[in-house]
DNA sequence: TCAGCATTACTATATTTGTAGTAGAAGAGA
DNA sequence: TCTCTTCTACTACAAATATAGTAATGCTGA
């Protein structure tokens, strides 16, 4: 049962509700990014799309519904990520690696973490 | 002038427009993946949305059209990319490479580019 | 020259997306 | 109990997306 794709406003809802683990209509949209300034009822109508796609479940608490993410935040990344390195980096994360080295998307600070980390995978 | 978002359709028709350098609305859904079996009229259809969101050129040549990508793959890559690194990896593209290093995702011999374009990098 | 094929132009339609209003139910304080 | 505030349910609607058909046009080979 393939899980299906969020739209780009659903993203936002879901970056948010993943911000505050689980919460009613209300709380949800207060954790939106202020820029991004919705209705409730929008929010609400957000959701309960979402939920008919399976992204968030919800349960009744007393007068209102608190939705939950249904998948977590690394996997929504692992397939977001998987998606493009698919379409745009024929199908190797190396590839995409090497595109951040050489465009220098990374500063000194950034390449030096890299190392280590790459020091610490090897010595495992 | 912000060049418009492309939808995924249209996504996948630039795809094949940069694999195959340039060609009519045949040629492109000839390039198109096999997988993608999408009608004639309809690959048309896209192109001239593409056209008119400033992703293509086209120039009359005899009986046809031939169509041109007005940016790179390798910009589109990079647009597509820091978006997702805004988005999910909190603007730091080390955070997305320590991700892919902390999943797995390459093998020991990407491993080895990686730490060889880090050196060249590095000794620049 | 004429029939046929390729190609564009135009139109069409169902679905999804983005956004929000209104009505009604249900607690909560006075 | 009555009113006020929440909150959900339902409806709405314009724009964008995904997909494709039909009509018209213009080469092209026989």
């Amino acid at each position: 049962m393939k899980t299906q794709a969020l739209s780009a406003a659903e993203t936002e809802v879901m970056l948010a509700l993943w911000e505050i683990g689980s919460g009613s209509v209300a709380d949800i949209q207060k954790a939106l990014k202020p820029e991004r300034d919705i209705a409730y009822t929008t929010v609400a109508t957000l959701l309960s799309r979402m939920e008919a796609k399976g992204a968030v479940s919800s349960k009744k608490a007393g007068r209102s519904y608190i939705f939950s993410p249904l998948a977590t935040k690394a996997d929504f990344q692992q397939n977001k990520l998987s998606g493009l390195v698919q379409q745009f980096f024929e199908g190797r994360p190396s590839s995409l690696a090497s595109h951040f080295i050489k465009t220098n998307s990374f500063s000194d600070q950034e390449l030096t973490e890299l190392r280590l980390l790459l020091d610490q995978k090897e010595n495992k």
